[in-house]
Parts: C-alpha cells; sequence; structure tokens
DNA sequence: ACGTGTATACTTGTATACAAGTTATTATAA
DNA sequence: TTATAATAACTTGTATACAAGTATACACGT
C-alpha cells in the first residue's frame, strides 16, 4: 500500500480547490487510469476514509462523475462505468460532432484574434516538450481546444464541453505521460497537426480542418494504446487491493 | 404571496423524487418560466427557508441546475441565468446536432422496433390531446425524442442528451400548457410532424428527417413565443417579490 | 437440506453545527 | 460631509449526527 498514496492528478493545478474538487478530480483519474476498475461499487464512507475528509466534498465529487458519465449513482453505491474502447470512440464522436459544429461558425468570423491565441498556445507546447513536461503538454492541449471551441460563445456547445473536459484531460494527461517516455518523436506530430489546425481556421478552409481533425483522431487512436500500456504500468506497479 | 406556494412542476412526477430533486424541479420552473428573473441571485440559506428543508438538498439541486447551464455559481451565490432567446436557439443548434447524429446511426439499424415504439408513444399524445391533459402531452413529446436519442445506445449523446432533457422538458411543458388553452389546432400539426419523424425513420430518409426536423423547429419559434405569453402570464398573475 | 424470520451492519438522504471568508453597515475621526 | 476602521450579518465549504431503508448473515423450525 505504498504507492497507492500517490495522486495522479498533478496537485499544482489543485492549488485553490475545494476538498470536493480535489476528490473529483484524483478519483475520475483513478477510474480512467484504470486503477479502479470497472464494475467496482464505490461506497461514500469508504471514499471519505480514503480521501480523508467527509461524505460532503465526496458526494459532491461522486454527483460530478456520474455528470460526466464515468460512474452510475444507483440505490446502493455508486458504480464504476469508466473508459473502455467504447467510451473513448464515443467521446471522440462528440469531439468530432461539436467541432465541426464549431468551425461551421468560425468560417463567419474574425479569426485573426484566435488564431494569434492559438499561436500562443502552440509556443507553449514546444516549450513543454522542450522541457519534457508531460502535464504542461497536455494541459495546452486541451487548452488548444477548449480555446477554439469558447471563440464562438456558444453556452449550450460550452455546456457540452464542460462535460467532456475533465475526462479529456485525465485521459490525454495519461496518455501524454506514456509518450514523452516511450514515443518521444510523437510529439512533433502533435504539434504539426495543430499547426495544420490554425492553418485550416486562419485559411477558412474546411477541408483542411477535417484532414487535420482526422489526422487529430489517427493520433487519439495512438493515445488509446497509450492508455492500455499506461494502466498496465499501474496495475503491475501496483498490489492489488483486496475488497 | 398566495400564489407563489403554488408549484410549475406536476407533482405527480415527483412520486419517488428526493428533496434534492423536487427543489431543482421547482427551482428549474421558476427559472424557465420568468419567475425568477435573470439575473437574480439566489442564496443557499434563502432557498431553504424558501422550499423548507435543510441547505444539504438545496446545494445538490443548484449544483445539477449549474451543470444545466442555467444558474452561474460564484463566490457568494449562484446567478440566474435563465433562457433568453439566445439560449433558445443554442439549445435547439444542440438538438439538431444530436438529432442528426443519431439519424445517421439509425439509417445503418433495424428501426423497426423503435418505429413501433414512437407509433406508441403518439398514440399516447392523441390521447392527451383527447383528454386536454397539456403536462402529459409535454411529457410524452418529451419522450419521443428520447426514445430516438436512446436508441443507438451511445452513452455520451445521452449524456448531453441527459443535460438538456430537464431545461426542454420544463420549456416544453410550459410552452404546451399555454397552446393547449390558446392554440389548440397547433396540437394536431405537432402530431403530423411527429408521424413524419417516424415515416422517416421506418424509410431511413435523410431528407424526410431534415423536412421534419425543421418543421419541428418552426414549431419551435412558435413555442418561444408561447413562452413569452407564459411568462407574462405568470408575472401579471403573481406579484412581485421585494428584494 | 432448505426456506423463513430476525438481528446486524451496512447504505443513502437530510438536518445541523461550525469554521473561514466576504460584504455591508455602522461608528468614529478628520 | 467624507474617509476609514471596526463590527455585525451574511456567504460558502466541510464535518457530523441522525433517520430510514436495504442487503447480509445467521439461527431456527420444518
Amino acid at each position: 500500500m505504498t504507492e497507492s498514496k500517490d495522486f495522479l492528478y498533478p496537485q499544482k493545478w489543485l492549488s485553490k480547490a475545494s476538498a470536493g474538487d480535489r476528490v473529483a478530480y484524483e478519483l475520475r483519474m483513478r477510474i480512467i487510469s484504470g486503477l479502479i476498475e470497472n464494475g467496482t461499487i464505490l461506497s461514500e464512507n469508504k471514499l471519505a476514509a480514503d480521501f480523508e475528509c467527509s461524505r460532503s466534498p465526496v458526494r459532491e465529487a461522486l454527483k460530478t462523475l456520474s455528470s460526466e458519465n464515468i460512474i452510475r449513482l444507483e440505490r446502493m453505491g455508486a458504480v464504476v462505468i469508466g473508459i473502455s474502447e467504447k467510451e473513448i470512440q464515443e467521446i471522440y464522436d462528440v469531439r468530432l460532432m461539436i467541432e465541426t459544429f464549431v468551425f461551421e461558425r468560425l468560417v463567419r468570423m474574425d479569426t485573426t484574434e484566435l488564431a494569434m491565441e492559438l499561436s500562443k498556445i502552440l509556443e507553449m507546447m514546444k516549450v513543454a516538450i522542450k522541457y519534457q513536461d508531460a502535464d504542461e503538454f497536455a494541459y495546452q492541449d486541451v487548452l488548444f481546444h477548449e480555446t477554439i471551441i469558447r471563440s464562438i460563445d456558444h453556452s449550450y456547445i460550452e455546456m457540452i464541453w464542460n462535460n467532456l473536459k475533465p475526462v479529456m484531460e485525465g485521459f490525454i494527461l495519461l496518455s501524454m505521460r506514456v509518450r514523452f517516455k516511450e514515443n518521444y518523436e510523437d510529439l512533433t506530430r502533435i504539434v504539426k497537426n495543430h499547426e495544420l489546425y490554425i492553418d485550416a481556421i486562419k485559411a477558412k478552409d474546411r477541408n483542411l480542418m477535417i484532414q487535420s481533425l482526422h489526422q487529430n483522431f489517427d493520433d487519439v487512436q495512438g493515445k488509446v494504446d497509450d492508455l492500455w500500456r499506461s494502466q498496465q504500468m499501474l496495475s503491475t506497479g501496483v498490489e492489488q487491493q483486496d475488497d
């Protein structure tokens, strides 16, 4: 039980977060990473003991996680749904759906400011690669897409994003940690991909955008593999919990 | 303050609901209907007193409502966002988006069972018209679309629906109550519209589906007008609250 | 051996208490 | 009259207490 006290979610990102948020972020990571297996039944009391807090923050976290579709609240306990291949596919269905929608709006807007902002984020990503900071890279990657989505000022599209984001973030976080160790050269390809996306936004070229999205999606397939490897790394590094 | 104790949400739909759910459903209706004006700052304590319960269920309700984008949780109090013309447009953007996505899946499935189920719901709607039960009609209307969406078994599309549904339901509820009083003949047109939708699903005809969706959308524009009328009816029938 | 009832150890939902922080108000001084 | 400091009345976030319901295990009678 030595390793299990480690946190999967970057603690510095939680500096001003409430206990409820902390539980949500960490619990989410443990579920996405497979550390907590699908089908597991979570009890509020056990979680409260685990996270050394009262049931109030735990309840809040469980409600959040259930609205993100990674657990299911039932009469007795919360059942872990987690992220299997099907869910990953579904998440990217939705991402494709909303990003396509967003692009249709973007082509009717002035995108110079957005393109500038995205370029800045891209620079950040390059720096993160240079200093081998996987977490920072993941953060900027998520921010990149969030910036695009928020630029059209559509509160209900943003609502969808808000529900998707935490899971995406966790997913990408785990994936990038593996890549920084094992597939370092992949990162430059991801950067290229994002450059393509910016070009598409600048040129307002649908074909280019579709192309970029699809390449991004191919990357995702890679991420899926990474995730499994990440799960294996975790599960072999940590002893089994008895129930 | 005589009228303000009335409930906007059908109480019989809350038979087994928790206090938290009751607060959420009723508060949502008061926000959507405009009974609680946009920009109002809600306090947990005041709401708890209003609904005669403790802060726990109120907190739960506020969290739900904020994930539905009709309030915004801030440091001090929850700010009511509500549903203005912009939000209604946005909600229907999303509905169009997901229902189009769903249809693309449907055309690759066996839809006979679904069509049967939808026909049943349509019959229910006709009965509701016959007995002038606006709430039941609204319920079946929402169920109709929910049934279509759930038929493709896509948990993240369902996630979007789950976040959208309560607001949609409330919105349609208010709209139908007005129509049953003032635009009774509209209802048969809505039924026709749904029949068209079923035909599109049976025939797997994209054009027919698009046509039906757009007519449905025209209906929505009507609903928007109804909503304003509903809001006026409420605001003139109820004395102002002093703050 | 097997069904049935009961005791027990869980579970959630809700109320309440308390701490820490923010806003508003009031009193005081210039 | 105005600026400022202190106090009072809020606010949320978290812990805890309690009630009501549910699953489990165990004993008992058949």
